[in-house]
Parts: structure tokens; sequence; C-alpha cells
DNA sequence: AGCTGTCTTGACCGAACAGTCAAGACCCTA
DNA sequence: TAGGGTCTTGACTGTTCGGTCAAGACAGCT
């Protein structure tokens, strides 16, 4: 099972999640992502026969780093609203860092890179797919103990809410990145979750 | 004001916008580009000094050939209801358009660019934000009409309001680039109109 | 006819591009 | 210690990239 992957390989990987999630997919060449990652091009290709091969062992990358930290927030031992609570502000502060790090707000780079280059290559919208299925699985199961908790209906869509909560998130951590403007995330991102999900919002907008 | 945007110019950004639209801004070259408006590549460095320029322009285009589509969208005659399904049709309808001409769907070329490029070419930000207002100023104006007629509340913040449905909207048709599928367009794009502005929907989904 | 400004042409540039390859270094196992 | 698979290296390929340029075509004006 331990996949076991090489250090360069590694490098590589972390290098292109790094430029292009900083810049987009066409605007960081192979050169580029060997230079950061201090590995010569033979290399690369000795790993990767494409550079759209190594883009979609980035998504994946991103994604598996991440799925300790969505297991965090969406712990059962949470009531639900405070997972979603735990979401909206995951979604910020990581945002709120790469504009730190980097400069401007980076998105998701998922996102980026399938709405760039999903039409062109197959596998990075395929590898997007599946990451969507993952994540939306998240959502399906908080919104099933809303349901339990008597906090949504019990005749409620999950699967098309869980569906709708992916969209609101992801039409917003791109509308950030566009924009380069965290500040609606912070403001308003709790209750647009809550308000997609159809739950009675008592909060204001964050002052 | 007439400003007579000579035909050779007019031929390079109506062909940088397909092209664009169709696969990405660093997907296509200049040549490309060229080829496809049947124009020289000294003509294209006449007219616009980079391919930056031209993709901001090829916004502009977008944009301003949408405006006649906007105004009969949410022409003060139609109810304020009916305004948002002629808008949520008319976002289906486009896209389904989009996917049968080139194959798949294109999502909103201003978005796209916007996300690719918004980070390194700041008239390219400068360009989506000033669309992003364009179009929250026919939100706010329904979403004004909705409280006059009582289907929102006499306190309801128009701007915030609108500025969540433009989040929504775009994260959609983003989505369904991406994914290529048009069927959440059709489905649930309506309801969801409905339900971001927080109207109380009578709706199903559409089957 | 001559001038001027706008537009067009096609050849041209150096840099950057994705990708290749043969040769060798390294490490495990036999 | 010999062999073989994995990895590394750096030079290399042919193409394409965004952008430049000088020369000329063409129109409108005087």
């Amino acid at each position: 099972m331990g996949a076991q992957i090489p250090e360069t390989k590694r490098r590589l990987i972390a290098a292109a999640l790094e430029l292009i999630w900083r810049s987009s997919y066409g605007s960081v060449s192979v050169d580029d992502i060997c230079k950061a990652a201090d590995v010569r091009k033979g290399s690369f290709y000795h790993f990767f026969p494409s550079k759209a091969d190594l883009a979609v062992a980035a998504m994946d990358h991103a994604d598996i780093e991440l799925r300790a930290t969505y297991d965090r927030i969406f712990s059962p031992a949470s009531p639900p609203l405070q997972r979603l609570e735990n979401l909206a502000a995951f979604i910020y502060d990581a945002q709120k860092e790469s504009a730190e790090k980097y400069g401007h707000v980076c998105g998701c780079p998922c996102a980026s890179l399938g709405s760039e280059m999903g039409a062109q290559e197959p596998e990075i919208r395929a590898k997007f797919d599946e990451q969507r299925r993952h994540k939306t699985r998240y959502y399906q199961n908080v919104i099933r103990d809303l349901v339990a908790e008597g906090l949504l209906p019990a005749d409620a869509d999950v699967k098309a809410k869980a569906d709708e909560l992916f969209a609101y998130l992801m039409g917003r951590v791109m509308l950030a990145r566009i924009e380069n403007d965290l500040e609606p995330l912070r403001r308003d991102l709790k209750n647009g979750i809550f308000r997609t999900l159809g739950i009675a919002a008592e909060t204001t907008p964050a002052a």
C-alpha cells in the first residue's frame, strides 16, 4: 500500500502544485517546475510522461494533503452546525494564508486547473470529478446529521443539498481568487453555507 | 461616440474570444488568433500592444454583446420573479449553445480568464471587477422590485444579496464548464437563484 | 500630383517551449 | 563482485512562442 514515492518525484509534485496554484497551468513551464524542485529535466520525464500527468498528480497531492484536515473539520464528535462553522473558518484561513504567502488569494488549485484544462485534458476533468464526489461525501454526512437533529426537514434531498453546497463554496473561493478579495469569505461564508443548506440563520454577518 | 472599430480589429477580438472561451488563454497563441481571424501578425501588433491587451478587449466585447440581452431579461415590464426565471433560462440556453457549438460546456469567458490570468495581469482583474459590478446592478434592481412586491422583507440587504447571487451564478457556470455538465443548470439553477435571494421557492426541481 | 496618417504584409528575432536520449551513477540482490 | 533495475544528468531537438521591423499599400485631403 505505502506507495513509497521517491523524494525527487515528491519535490516535483510539491513544486508544481505551488507554482500552478500561484499562477496557472499555462504560465508555468516544465523548466520552471524543475528549477523550483532542483531536479533535471530528464528526471522529470522519468517520473511523468507529460506535463499534464504531473498536473493530475499535483491535484491528487493537494486533495490527499487535505484529508486529515477534512476529517477533523467534519469529526462526528462535533455538532453538525459546528462542523459547518469549522468548514467556513478553514476555508477563510487557508485562503488568507495563501494570500500572505504568495501575495494574492490563490483559490482552489483543482478548480482552477479544472477550469483551465478540463476540456483539453480529460484526466484533469476526471480527477476533479473524483475529488468533487469525495468532498460531497463529507457534506452529505453532515446534512444527514442536521436532519437527525431536526435542523433540516426529514424529506430534505441530501444529495442535492450537498451538490449545492459544493457549487456554492467553489464559486465563492474562485471569486475570492479572481477578485483577490478575502473579505466576502470572512463576512458571508458561514451564513452562505447555512442559507445554501436551508438552515435558518440566526446570525448576522461578521462585523 | 461610435468608436468605429476597424474590421480587422473586430475580427481579431471575435477570434480571440471564441478561441479563449473554448480552451484557455494559455493554450491559445497569437498565431492561432491571427490564423483564425485571417490577419497577419504585424496587424495584430498594430492594434494591440500585447496578447493580454487583446484578452481585455475580448472580455469587453463579450460583455457589451450581452448588454441588450440583459436589458431584455431584466426588463422592468416583467414581474421580478419572471426576470429571475428569464435569467436562469438564458444561462442554461447560452451554455447549451456553447456545448453544441464547441463540443463542451464553455462557461463564462470572463470568469475563466479572471481565474487564469487575474493575478498576473491586473488589467484582466480590473476588467472582471468592472463587469461584476455592472451585472450586480441588474441584480440589485430586481431585488429592490422583489422588496417592493413584498417577496423580500423591507430590510433586506440589497447589495449583499446581489453579490451572493453573482457568486452563486458564477460558481454554477464554472462548475458546469469544469464538469462539462449542463444538467445541474437545467434542473437546479432557478431554485438556486430563489434560495440564494431568500425567496420561498414553491417549485420542485425541473424533472 | 503630392503628402500624411492608417493599415497591411511577410520576413525576422531570440527566447522559451515540451519532450528526447545516451551515458553513467547508485543501490539492491544474488 | 557482478549484474540489473532505478534514478540522474546535461546536452540536445525541432517547434512554437510573443513580439519587432522596414517596406509598402491605400485612403483622404490639399
